[in-house]
DNA sequence: TTATTATATTAACAATGTTAATTTTATATA
DNA sequence: TATATAAAATTAACATTGTTAATATAATAA
């Protein structure tokens, strides 16, 4: 794909990245209520109204970095995973680094569950990714345990939405609400949770 | 407490009621995206700048509008689960109704729980308050669930944990992210997750 | 080398939150 | 009751942010 780019086509992409770099950036470190046109243009060194001319607006320009983290989430998770037994105690281990992912950026938990999409028809594939990411990050292992007798079919749908939504339950009163309010806690919480759902 | 307020006092009060009230209205018909301190003078009946006689910033007076709602919310769960069996049943009910008042009113979740709350340390009391307000709106359930043996006192603390983080979770998504897509397959999912958050 | 096109920048505007200056209204006192 | 003072409300103004229009600069083609 990107060999069948022209000239001007891998330029565009160049300055884009630029662009989309810098607003990560931000986004990573100061969380998105710090991030605007004119921050991202003096970052990526250009002028804010440069920016428009390689994206349609800044929502659309911060979308784009939506792909890049979950990239970056499922390479973590991964990395921090493999060696893992398969099965329940990998999708523990999985739950875990996915949620240490969030805690480590919470721009990233920001951006991607809490942000206003007010109009994001053409966006709906990107929020699709972000709202299977877990899923897709677990899928193989709940595959493992029906194949091992485990749960049924149905069972293991079950127990997935249930994790999905015990885990972003979590990290919205944590990150968002400052509750419970040390790490420490909530990292107990999590844990006890976390057992809870994934046991057989 | 009402009683012991000077004339002045109450007149404030009463301004800063016409304030919080259109505040609310708006909150509840179009989302805190269309509030803004213009917007709410005029129906208010006031200038914008006159706002800041009563209240801190427009993030001062947005939190007073929690308070309402919170009141609101109970009283609604509360008339609409009274005539259920007490003990599971009445908790799924109170869980479902509390469902409902978001979906009716999802500027209202908005506000609650996903609204960036920069400075809160004043607020903290509130935000306790809408923590909690699931759980307390379930307890003398979950007692009576132990009282009977249904559980231990370990057990219920856990469930009662799980239900919250599955409830908001579920809410979250449908109502931030549009997933499941249609209310019907929402209701559904909804529908599951109780039973098996809830189920002995 | 110059005309044309592409790219980038500055200037300007609209919306929103906020504060300052001014006006209006209410209150107290002579 | 009339006027001085305090309180309350309004208009004007400013800062920030997103966005677009007008202008300037750089790249490219003839």
């Amino acid at each position: 794909m990107v060999l069948t780019m022209d000239k001007k086509t891998i330029q565009e992409e160049r300055i884009k990245r630029y662009f989309i770099n810098a607003a990560s950036e931000i986004l990573r470190g100061e969380g998105l209520k710090c991030v605007n046109v004119r921050n991202i243009a003096d970052r990526a060194g250009y002028s804010y109204a440069t920016l428009y001319n390689y994206f349609k607006d800044v929502r659309d320009l911060i979308f784009e970095c939506v792909k890049d983290f979950r990239d970056e989430c499922i390479q973590t998770v991964k990395s921090e995973t493999e060696s893992l037994p398969r099965g329940l105690e990998k999708i523990e281990g999985i739950a875990k680094a996915y949620i240490k992912y969030y805690i480590q950026y919470p721009g990233v938990f920001e951006l991607f569950f809490l942000e206003k999409t007010s109009d994001l028809a053409d966006k709906q594939p990107t929020i699709e990714m972000i709202y299977r990411l877990l899923d897709d990050l677990c899928n193989e292992e709940w595959q493992h345990c029906v194949d091992n007798k485990l749960f049924s079919n149905d069972e293991a749908e079950l127990k997935k939405g249930e994790l999905k939504f015990v885990v972003h339950g979590l990290l919205l009163f944590y990150l968002n609400r400052k509750q419970p309010s040390s790490f420490k806690e909530f990292f107990a919480l999590s844990n006890i949770q976390l057992k809870n759902v994934l046991k057989v």
